[in-house]
DNA sequence: TACTGGATTCACT
DNA sequence: GTGAATCCAGTAA
């Protein structure tokens, strides 16, 4: 399996965020295959909106890990995108293949369904914290390729995204992990 | 320094 | 279907 190099994430954030879609996530002993993205942009809708320290990450870089805290419960991973426009994709949702047993410790379930089907649930299955948060993909965070075919779906979140040039989320259609929000 | 709201999840009804 | 938990970054002062 060949790991990505940063140039994948030098491109188009909604290009990015489509193929990331089946490629597999390793930090350290634990793995899942992505299934569900969202790609985030220039929009009213993302943190790229507004150049700040936290968001800086998004304009400065590609190809780096982004990590932010949201409602005081959860983390959430991005890979950020693009040489010179801001752009990140958040990892919405996997499918756990290795590393199983330390995922349902972690998140205290043996329901397997319920280890990644979430943005928040797979930080805390991964064990990703903050601590991850700025550095290049592939130092603890690793990526690879997947050659599988599948059928992609593309759609919004109406009511939270007021951006332009919609759909901007992905996933495998008919995947058990593809979150329900 | 204080206030506000959020790229969510879970328990409960 | 509804509401609570929980805390950090951003903003205003």
């Amino acid at each position: 399996m060949k790991q990505i190099n940063q140039d994948f994430f030098a491109r188009n954030t909604l290009v990015v965020a489509k193929e990331l879609l089946g490629k597999i996530i390793k930090v350290g002993n634990v793995s899942g295959m992505i299934v569900e993205t969202e790609a985030y942009r220039d929009d009213p809708a993302s943190h790229a909106y507004n150049k700040t320290l936290r968001s800086k990450l998004m304009y400065d870089t590609w190809g780096h890990v982004y990590v932010y805290f949201i409602y005081g419960n959860h983390w959430c991973l991005n890979f950020t995108t693009e040489k010179n426009k801001p752009g990140a994709v958040l990892i919405r949702a996997l499918q756990p293949l290795s590393g199983i047993d330390l995922m349902k410790k972690r998140r205290k379930t043996e329901n397997i369904k319920q280890l990644t089907n979430g943005p928040g649930k797979l930080t805390q299955a991964l064990g990703i914290t903050n601590k991850f948060n700025g550095e290049v993909i592939g130092k603890h965070i690793k990526v690879f390729d997947n050659n599988l075919k599948f059928e992609i779906i593309q759609t919004t979140r109406i009511g939270i995204s007021v951006a332009k040039d919609l759909p901007w989320r992905f996933y495998i259609k008919g995947n058990p992990w593809v979150s329900k929000f």
